[in-house]
DNA sequence: ATCATATATGAGCATTTGTTCATATGTTAG
DNA sequence: CTAACATATGAACAAATGCTCATATATGAT
């Protein structure tokens, strides 16, 4: 029997079933995929990478960071902002000053497997 | 001896020299930081994180792939042309078919890093 | 209280991004 | 050659993104 003939459909499917199976199984939620998203494009734009290098030398404030590359405290706070809520950075306030510091060991880890791949 | 005010300047600089020279020296040079930056843009959508999901099972075609997650031919071969530009997926052809896999071990370690950070 | 400093945030705007649609290219069969 | 199929690609458009500017909030000093 052959397959009915649909709008989407390859004439031919290469697709195994047991390998639909496979994929279907192993693919995490819809929601997950969508976080994991999220997560990867907060590192995907060069400001906020800069930021996370910083930071990897020692925790530093707000109007540090932005001395450091040249741009504005509210560019920075903006961005700030997003690493905050995804928890890869951690932040303490001392008076006035906001001390901002990684969150995360995967921090370090994600940007250096994306430094081998980059150094190719 | 006071520093000098000016606009960008917190007034008592918390960075110290040797941070500061520390930085400097372990930031990557602008150019690698914005092709890292690229790289991770690609990881930051949610419909390129579920093909490289599907890749992880078995080299497909582009039909395949598009049936699998429900989209236009269309939209996954635009999708699969950023990835290969980056050498993320390579792919070979077999007569009208082009099936596209994995090209890199980083690609799996990265996406499973990201994970790891996720599922906290 | 007022002033100054450090940071956060909302609105506006220009740029980028992902999809759709139409069409082009490439391959095979007849 | 033509027809059918698989994939690639350019233009257009809506949605998302990153910065700027103005302003709000928070803390400390006077």
């Amino acid at each position: 029997m052959t397959a009915p003939k649909e709008a989407e459909h390859c004439d031919y499917i290469h697709v195994h079933e047991d390998i639909v199976e496979q994929v279907n199984q192993n693919m995490p939620d819809e929601e997950i995929l969508y976080d994991l998203a999220e997560l990867f494009k907060l590192f995907g734009d060069s400001t906020r990478i800069k930021i996370l290098y910083v930071l990897f030398e020692s925790e530093m404030c707000v109007c540090d960071i932005a001395q450091l590359l040249g741009m504005t405290q509210s560019a920075i706070s903006h961005q700030l902002r997003a690493l905050k809520q995804s928890k890869l950075i951690k932040y303490r306030r001392e008076g006035k000053t906001v001390f901002y510091s990684l969150a995360d060991g995967h921090v370090r880890t994600i940007l250096d497997q994306g430094m081998e791949h980059v150094a190719e």
